[in-house]
Parts: structure tokens; C-alpha cells; sequence
DNA sequence: TATGAAAGAACCTGGCC
DNA sequence: GGCCAGGTTCTTTCATA
């Protein structure tokens, strides 16, 4: 589907605040609160935006300590494999099948180094993983929500602020 | 500070749909709308909840290809140095520091391979990176918002679905 | 096809118990 | 924590370009 710059627009202010006011936002974006509802309806139909979250302080909830894996896995693994493996647990925040040396590379959230230590065993008890190689997070530089930036229609390299 | 179970119920119910209406949450938990409102407000000043955002489809606004990069820096690199250099990118949505071999692992947002690549040219290019190490995302399978899940705070190994 | 205006319904908010 | 009243917002409908 077409996104003009006003749905866009729009859609940059819902991922900065999802409870402003069709008022507000009509403000921003120059259209009146009635034309704000119904694009936002329709943003919502056709997924682009899929829904409305309360963002949360990982750290507040008990989830202190972060990881990533990766996964080696055997020669026919398919993705639906990992996949169906790793929704199991609910650590697993991400996951992706990627290029490179490893198969897949997993994104856990634990409540402390003994816990990664435990989801990463019972993961590597799977049966097609061969291996893993994980890593700890020590300090989180940045951490952006999906929609923060779009990317420029024009040259694809730069986005907005 | 302290979350009881309601805390952790409603915050759960938030992230879920930020948009519920504060009676619909209290039917779920088993309070009266204001005293959900009550303890939504206290969620937002303590920190527990930092915000509402739309959930975007990150294709939907051009974002189709992710990457994470895997950074090597030199000796005495410093995380704010490295927090300060990739800030700059609104392709980079997530970076820290990590233990192992890299000293910092980043995931990109771009909307093409070319795109992913002339980000890591200019994240190379920085003084104190001495090398990259990327893998490109095949497929994702799972991507949870933070919060999706709330750990078990008896055993702090399992969570909620 | 998309917009702005308006009216009733639903919801939020703050004070009180 | 629950209840209630006043103010705000949402939602739908209608007329218009």
C-alpha cells in the first residue's frame, strides 16, 4: 500500500506518544481531528500499524541481564525449526535466521546471568543445535522503537530524526 | 520500587493495547477504572511504564532489510564514545556492548542491502572502530515487545506467555 | 475519494468517602 | 480502593470540494 507524507507524519507522532489526542496529532500534521481517525484506521487495516504499546523499562519488570546467541546449527535445520524451538521461551525476545558463520542469532532477556545460563542450556539441548556462542550485554547504548525513524523516500540512505 | 501481581497484570494488559480503556483493564485485573488509572499514573512517575507507541511494521514504512554488526575497537575505546558515534545513525536501533570477542554488536534498520552497507562503510569509518563483522537477517522469527513477558518471580526462570 | 464540522456516546480526571 | 460529577475525547454522521 501508498504511505504519503501525512501518514507518515502521523505515524511518527503515534510511535513518539500513542495516546495523543486525534486533536493534537491533526495539529501537527495539518488536518483536522476527524481526518486524523479515519487515516489512522485505515494505517490500521491495511498493518501498517499493528497495534498500540505501553513501552517498559525492562529493568523495572526483573529483567536485568541481556544476551545474544548464536546458533549453529545442522547441515538441513529449517527455519520453521528454530523458530518453533524458540518461541518456547519466553527469554527469547528475538530471533532471526541470518548470514554468516552461525544460523540463527537469538535475543534473551533474563533475570540474571545464572537464568541466561540456564535458557541457553536447554536451547543447546535441541536437537539440531551443534553449537552456540553467546554474548552478554554489559551496558545498552541504544535502543530505539520500531517506526522511531523512517527512511527518506528520496535516497533511501538517511531518515529523520 | 515495588510491583505487586495487579502491577504486573495491568502492565501486561498495557502492552498488549496501550489504547484499553482503564475500565476494560480493571475488569481484566479485578479493579474499578480509577483505581487503574491510579496505579497506571504511579507506573509512569516510578518508571515501571516510560511511555505509549504505535507498533509499526517496519516494512510497511521501507524499513526491509536488518543487519547486525558486530564492532571491534581499539584498546582504550570508551562505550559513550561508541554510544555518541552510532547514535548519530537513525539506522542503528539497538546497540551495547558486549563480552566475547566484539566489544559492541548493533542491529540496523535499512531499507536494502546497498543501504545496510554504505552504514557500516560510515560506522568503519569512525577512528576507533578497528573492524566489522556483519551478518545480514534472512528471516526474522520471533520479535516480542519488552515487557511481552513477565518473569516468574519465585523461581526467576520461567515467565508468563 | 478525502476533508471539516457537529452531536451524542464513551471515557478520563480529580475530589470525596 | 470505590464512587461520582464535570470536562474532554472519541466516534459517527452529514455536507462539501
Amino acid at each position: 500500500m501508498e504511505l504519503d507524507q501525512l501518514d507518515r507524519h502521523i505515524i511518527a507522532a503515534l510511535v513518539e506518544d500513542a495516546r495523543a489526542t486525534y486533536a493534537e496529532i491533526g495539529h501537527q500534521v495539518g488536518l483536522s481531528a476527524s481526518a486524523v481517525k479515519r487515516r489512522v484506521d485505515r494505517l490500521r487495516e491495511t498493518g501498517a500499524i499493528t497495534g498500540f504499546s505501553a513501552r517498559v523499562a525492562p529493568r523495572a519488570l526483573g529483567w536485568t541481564t541481556e544476551a545474544y546467541v548464536e546458533l549453529f546449527c545442522q547441515g538441513k535445520t529449517k527455519p520453521s525449526d528454530i523458530a518453533l524451538a524458540v518461541a518456547k521461551f519466553p527469554e527469547v525476545v528475538a530471533a532471526a535466521t541470518v548470514t554468516g558463520e552461525a544460523d540463527a542469532l537469538l535475543h534473551i532477556r533474563a533475570t540474571d546471568v545464572r537464568h541466561v545460563e540456564r535458557v541457553i542450556e536447554r536451547i543447546a539441548a535441541e536437537s539440531f543445535v551443534v553449537r552456540t556462542k553467546s554474548s552478554i550485554v554489559l551496558s545498552r547504548l541504544v535502543d530505539l522503537p520500531p517506526g522511531a525513524a523512517l527512511p527518506d523516500a528520496r535516497t533511501g540512505s538517511r531518515a529523520l530524526p
